[in-house]
DNA sequence: CGCTTTTGACCCGCGC
DNA sequence: GCGCGGGTCAAAAGCG
C-alpha cells in the first residue's frame, strides 16, 4: 500500500503518448504492458477455501476512453469496488462470467487524467469469446465453402 | 424470470 | 498485537 505511484507492481513500459485526437468513437490504446508470471492455476490451500493462490499473468492497459466499461467482447460481472488512496476515483472489480475462466479485470481511473482508464486483466481466457465467435463463424464457414474448390 | 449491478461487511496480509 | 488498506463475498435491488 502506499504507492507513490500506480500500480507499483506492473512494469509500466510506456505513458500516454500525448497524442489521440482522431475524433474517432474508437477509444485508442495508448500503452500496454504485461508482466508473464508463470504458476499454477486453480489452487486452493487455505481452510476457508475462498482465495487461490495462483500467480498468473497480468496485463495492464491503459485506454482513453470515456467510458469505463471497454467491452472487449467478453462478458464481465462486477463483483466489487473500492476507493483508492491515491485516487480520488473508485476502482472497479470485474470477473468473467465463465465457469472454468477465472479470468478477473481491474478498472481505475486516473484522478490525474479523468479521461484515461487503467485496465488491468489477471488471468488468460480459456474460452472462445462468444461475441467474436458470432462475427466469425459466418465467415469461417464462407472459407470453408470456398475452400472446398 | 434471469442475470447483473450495488452496497456493506468480512477477511487477510502487512506495517508499525 | 493492533491498525490500515486492499480485495472478495454475499444478499438484495434493478433492469432487460
Amino acid at each position: 500500500m502506499t504507492e507513490p505511484q500506480v500500480l507499483s507492481d506492473i512494469d509500466w513500459v510506456g505513458l500516454l503518448s500525448g497524442q489521440s485526437q482522431l475524433g474517432e468513437e474508437r477509444p485508442a490504446v495508448e500503452s500496454a504492458s504485461m508482466v508473464a508470471e508463470n504458476g499454477a492455476e486453480e489452487e486452493k490451500g487455505n481452510r476457508g477455501g475462498r482465495m487461490k493462490k495462483a500467480t498468473r499473468p497480468r496485463f495492464a492497459f491503459q485506454t482513453r476512453s470515456e467510458d469505463d466499461i471497454l467491452d472487449d467482447g467478453y462478458r464481465w460481472r462486477k463483483y466489487g469496488q473500492k476507493a483508492v488512496k491515491n485516487s480520488q476515483y473508485p476502482r472497479s472489480y470485474y470477473r468473467c462470467t465463465h465457469h472454468t475462466c477465472n479470468v478477473k479485470k481491474q478498472v481505475q481511473r486516473l484522478s490525474r487524467d479523468t479521461g484515461i482508464v487503467v485496465t488491468t486483466y489477471e488471468g488468460v481466457h480459456n474460452h472462445p469469446c462468444e461475441k467474436l465467435m458470432e462475427t466469425l463463424t459466418p465467415l469461417l464457414k464462407q472459407m470453408q465453402f470456398l475452400t472446398r474448390f
